[in-house]
DNA sequence: ACCTGTCAAGTCTGG
DNA sequence: CCAGACTTGACAGGT
């Protein structure tokens, strides 16, 4: 099986390179005029989608093949109050730049709405809020090129003391989305609310991929094993032109459990490997270590020492 | 140049 | 009913 790794949002390598250069509402605000409002946001777009093709271009010396965009690249892209300006439109160039380079080196890209994106929500303004957020991802990663491949992972949300209800209402939230946005979602198993055999289940009903966060689910147990529910994961993708993806990452320690970890643990992901191996079927890692692709060489560093693994690419495995 | 409090957004918990 | 935690990189204001 051939295992692609990649990391999430900014680089450590590179010098100066953030893809999340903002402004807070505040200073927004306090600007005189919209026309200086408007260069600002433009200005600081452009750095971000600069910066963003430095990191691809990094990550393809490396080997990496998967990569997560930030969120953050059109700054207060969705909040009500700030002008509707077409990003997309206005810097075309570079977005264009980076649609080609994915091209050409074949990156798999994705994106992870923040955890204000919620589709359980029975609050109005909550759910177009989340819509807003939804069609902005889509509109970002339509102008890098990607159709439905282009995956959104969303978590499912709020239980608000009634899981079957809010699943219910992140259900019909779901039916009424845009078909283009439908085709990109995929849910993951979360760290508190929603373990990974609920979100399966979900995943299966509304026939949707499902992604396999092992360490959410070392947080928030379910009584199955990673080997039962890898099989069933893997199988919710059948219809998808890209593999599986995997989140991993290492617990920071004992007493924060939930935290990630700088690093992650080479054995521990080796023995995560040994039980994907049974099903012998190639997927993608997405790596959530605090050093992003430092921790990610670090890693491809440490699994040298396994004998049995053969290095295709700088991140890409076979085994 | 460096340090620290704050930030658009939601939900949950505890007081 | 409200404040604070959660989590996290980066801004912004102060030193």
């Amino acid at each position: 099986m051939i295992v692609r790794f990649g990391f999430v949002a900014m680089s450590l390598e590179l010098y100066n390179a953030s893809p999340s250069k903002t402004i807070s509402y505040t200073n927004y605000a306090k600007l005189t005029d919209d026309r200086s409002r408007l260069f600002r946001l433009k200005k600081l777009t452009e750095e971000n989608l600069n910066n963003t093709l430095r990191i691809l271009i990094n990550a393809h010396a490396n080997g990496i093949e998967v990569y997560r965009i930030t969120s953050k690249l059109v700054p207060l892209s969705t909040h009500k109050d700030v002008i509707d300006w077409d990003y997309t439109g206005e810097l075309s160039q570079q977005f264009q730049k980076i649609k080609q380079y994915l091209e050409e080196t074949g990156i798999r890209i994705s994106a992870h709405p923040d955890h204000f994106t919620v589709l359980t929500s029975q609050r109005e303004e909550v759910i177009e809020a989340s819509i807003r957020d939804l069609i902005y991802h889509d509109r970002i990663l339509s102008a890098m090129g990607k159709g439905s491949e282009g995956k959104l992972v969303l978590h499912i949300g709020g239980v608000y003391k009634d899981k079957e209800k809010a699943i219910d209402i992140f259900k019909s939230n779901f039916s009424a989305l845009p078909q283009n946005i439908k085709e990109r979602i995929i849910l993951e198993n979360d760290d508190k609310s929603y373990t990974a055999s609920e979100t399966l289940k979900l995943c299966q009903e509304l026939h949707i991929p499902m992604v396999f966060d092992v360490h959410h689910h070392l947080c928030n147990p379910d009584g199955l094993t990673v080997e039962e529910l890898l099989g069933p994961v893997f199988n919710t993708w059948e219809n998808q032109s890209l593999p599986p993806k995997i989140h991993y990452s290492t617990p920071k320690s004992q007493s924060s459990i939930r935290s990630h970890a700088d690093y992650v643990d080479s054995e521990a992901f080796y023995q995560f490997l040994l039980k994907a191996k049974k099903l012998d079927k190639n997927f993608d890692v997405m790596l959530e270590a605090k050093n992003k692709d430092v921790a990610l060489l670090k890693l491809m560093d440490d699994l040298k020492h396994y004998k049995d693994i053969k290095f295709i690419r700088g991140a890409v495995i076979e085994f």
